[in-house]
RNA sequence: GGCGUGUUCGUUCAGUGGUGAGGACACCGGAAUCUCAAUCCGGAAACACGGGUUCGACUCCCGUACGCGCUACCA
């Protein structure tokens, strides 16, 4: 590996669906691997069993390839494995034997009610909480005591001997933040949890300190959540006599709970899953170029190509949490979806309703031509203001669903979308439209059909009139058009209404709109 | 409670010891228009508060408020 290159690793827990802080941090994890010429890593934290979720791996997995964040080591390939942690159970048995054996780690019998007591007498008393000092009661017995409980079959925890003072205080540095300061730990954290479950499976602290070491990581990328952990790691890697990880702690990308204003939460706010944005088929693109846009700014400000090319600064990365902005994701998706051909278009929906949308595969399949010709109009290379009508995969039923025959449903003349128009004369102006209706191919000579019909059936010849005299009109051209475009789109709003008629052909036109009268 | 961390337009990202505090999205108004969308032009809109330091502070320091995190055999 060339010289500075990092070496980054994702921890995600498989305790439910991908945050989508998760993906955010793998973004950065890969981005800055990739350009020193480092690896990225994926390890599964599941030492916490009790709260794993089934199938939540996988789910990982498909959510990062799908947003093209794959790492160079992970459970299918890789030398440093294995890459989950319940799968580690005898490396960090050796180790805590090395400690136990240098007396750097203890046996610790104390029971959950005792250590409940043990708080809540700290709490009474204002001293801080924790397993320190004289309230470490197993920090010091004697061997006899603890052969006594070892006998006994009791079961037990480690725990590291830290060798932190009171009052003492550490500083270090971040990538992100410069040089932080905070009270050096003092707390005998349990490295191995209970003695009476299997597999034996250290903590987050221990591993992280034995994984990362062992992985050859050299900068860990985690949320800021960390920060009050460190001078922990730091005493767990000085003690195990392991050269220092660098650290970057980033800013949360939402919070999950909280009461005030705008916080993020798993249960109202849908977007804080990773599943949200694939389900609704926002392009990979459009959500790495706004999740780059966010952790540098600078990106923001560059065109897609160039900013997902432009390698990511820690430095340049904020430090308050910002809130995702699905509004201005879309915006930057609508931006990018309008620079596609209608085939790249149809490309990348079709993998996505594979999962979503099945029925829409067989259409567009079946009706790949007018899928084209669809997706055609007031779009591509030729067009200066390309339509920005569609924002993710979901859009296109909604917005291009009614060219299909087989998707459209005809309207009726008393329908809502017509705006309340007496459905007299919607019939009247439909029957006059259809019985005259001329397929012409220039746009202006076919707006004239529509144009004839306004004087006959008391339509103003153009908006301002109509303002000036309401009364005297059921409406202008504008509402004309609109009973046109209703009646062939379902919607009162479509791409231009003369390429819409081309494009459905004459019969349908008329199909549709002879359902008016 | 203790410790840590943060606070610039509605949102987001910038930024400087002396600025007209910038961009983007959203919003409002106008142009254009057969409807939307898009486009073009214009507008409103922010340095949490209070003390210092300084000729001068949004910027540096201290404090307050508020947010968030840690204080677990959760990560």
């Amino acid at each position: 590996m060339p010289e500075g290159a990092k070496v980054t690793r994702l921890g995600p827990s498989p305790t439910g669906f991908l945050h989508i802080g998760g993906l955010y941090v793998g973004l950065l994890d890969r981005d800055i691997s990739t350009n020193s010429g480092g690896a990225y890593i994926v390890r599964v934290e599941d030492t916490d069993q009790a709260r794993e979720v089934e199938g939540a791996v996988e789910q990982f997995n498909r959510a990062f390839e799908y947003f093209g964040i794959v790492p160079d080591e992970a459970d299918d390939r890789g030398a440093y494995g294995p890459y989950h942690q319940s799968q580690r159970e005898s490396i960090y048995l050796t180790y805590v034997r090395e400690m136990l054996r240098q007396d750097k780690a203890y046996l610790c019998f104390a029971t959950k009610d005792e250590l409940a007591d043990i708080t809540a007498r700290q709490q009474a008393t204002k001293l801080p909480t924790g397993y320190y000092g004289r309230w470490a009661i197993w920090r010091d017995k004697s061997a006899e005591e603890v052969q006594a409980k070892l006998d006994a079959g009791e079961p037990y925890v480690v725990r590291f001997r830290s060798p932190g003072k009171a009052g003492e205080r550490v500083s270090f540095s971040d990538a992100i933040r410069g040089t932080l300061e905070h009270e050096a730990n003092r707390n005998d954290v349990v490295i191995l949890k209970a003695s009476d479950q299997s597999p034996r499976l250290p903590t987050y602290h221990f591993a992280h300190a034995v994984d990362d070491h062992l992985m050859r990581v050299n900068l860990v990328i985690r949320g800021e959540e960390w920060i009050s952990s460190v001078p922990t790691h730091l005493q767990l890697f000085d003690t195990l006599g392991f050269e220092r990880v660098e650290y970057a702690h980033i800013a949360p990308l939402m919070k999950q709970q909280g009461g005030s204003r705008r916080k993020l939460s798993k249960r109202k706010d849908p977007e804080a899953s990773v599943d949200f944005y694939i389900e609704a088929g926002f392009p990979a693109r459009a959500v790495q170029y706004y999740l780059r846009g966010l952790a540098n700014g600078r990106l923001a400000e560059l065109p897609l190509d160039e900013a997902l090319s432009s390698p990511i600064s820690l430095d340049d990365c904020g430090v308050a949490g910002p809130l995702v902005d699905l509004v201005k994701l879309e915006d930057i998706s609508a931006d990018l979806v309008a620079t596609m051909s209608g085939e790249e278009i149809i490309d990348a929906i079709k993998p996505w309703a594979q999962t979503y949308d099945p029925a829409l595969v067989e259409l567009l399949d079946n009706e790949r031509e007018l899928a084209l010709k669809a997706l055609a109009v007031e779009r591509g290379a030729d067009v200066a203001n390309p339509r920005k009508d569609l924002r993710k995969w979901s859009d296109f039923r909604p917005a291009y669903g009614f060219f299909f025959p087989a998707l459209f449903e005809l309207v009726g003349n008393d329908d809502e979308r017509l705006g309340g128009l007496d459905p007299k004369i919607v019939s009247a102006v439909a029957a006059d439209f259809a019985n005259n209706y001329q397929h012409l191919e220039d746009g202006q000579e076919w707006f004239g059909q529509i144009r004839a019909l306004l004087e006959p059936h008391g339509f103003a010849p153009n908006p301002k009139e109509f303002k000036k005299n309401p009364d005297a009109y059921h409406g202008s051209i504008r509402e004309a058009a609109q009973l046109i475009r209703v009646a062939l789109t379902g919607s009162t709003r479509s791409p231009d209404l003369h390429a819409v008629a081309r494009t459905l052909g004459e019969d349908e036109v008329l199909r549709r709109v002879r359902a008016l009268v």
